[in-house]
DNA sequence: CTCATTGCAAAGGTTTTGCATGACC
DNA sequence: GGTCATGCAAAACCTTTGCAATGAG
């Protein structure tokens, strides 16, 4: 989503925009790395030095209000964000703890099937697969 | 598993048999809510009135490590635990925040297309539903 | 001009660690 | 008896909160 549309769908939900809140979602927007609110944090160090950890925090917090961005909890000591909130599944590598994204199935048979036999009524959904990655694997 | 095979597992893995090492494991393996190590705790208190969390978390390193635990990360502020260790999905209910289990619906097929695809070599998966449980759904 | 947002510091909560005491083998 | 485990307290993290100063609308 473009910084347009995304200053559009922050006024149109009574938030205001600010840089600090553009600059995040861009750094999620234009990554695949699936950053956690520290990594975001010192990339953005250099061009807004004065950015505090506690505003990452809370912009993430209405990015996610919003529909913007989703939230991985890939068992790891902190979360880790991803600006496309289609809902795919995740790979991360126990050696380097990269996490990737799994675009290449196609999940809706499964959901289906858990959302016919359970008596629940869901909602969403999140599937981590762990393992090595190719760059680990050849290391080792 | 009950209880000597637990205790003959432990000491095969060079651990030490303990009272406390046995009644968390015996928690676990006796219930399907997926307590926190803090439930486990509180549950353990009555019997083990000097016990620590810090031997609750101690104890469950050691069961994870030779693999008679499984963790779950729900996305919550604290981890769950579950003694069923086989590949199962797991569902939470974002009202009243228990975890189930879904055992009616096979993975395996899912679980091969992703590892067909992917150029990780994988070693687990974690799949989580979240939705509202049945008990939520008639109350609200 | 008004009110939401920022940034700092402090608090909150979970999990880990270090170390002396105590328990298993 | 030697060594590993326990339990306590403190530390280490990540994340949230409160509040005065700042900036967006």
């Amino acid at each position: 989503m473009d910084e347009q549309s995304v200053t559009a769908l922050l006024r149109e939900k009574g938030f205001k925009v600010t840089p600090q809140r553009l600059a995040i979602y861009d750094v999620l927007y234009n990554t695949t790395e699936h950053p956690s609110a520290e990594v975001i944090f010192n990339q953005l160090q250099p061009r807004y030095p004065t950015m505090s950890l506690a505003t990452v925090y809370k912009t993430i917090e209405i990015l996610k209000e919003i529909g913007l961005v989703q939230v991985l909890n890939v068992g790891e000591d902190s979360f880790r964000y991803d600006a496309n909130t289609d809902n795919h599944p995740h790979v991360r590598c126990m050696v380097c703890k990269r996490v990737d994204d799994i675009f290449e199935v196609d999940t809706t048979g499964f959901v289906a099937n858990v959302a016919e036999k359970t008596a629940y009524q869901l909602t969403g959904q999140q599937f981590y697969f762990y393992g090595i990655c190719p760059d680990c694997q050849t290391k080792h």
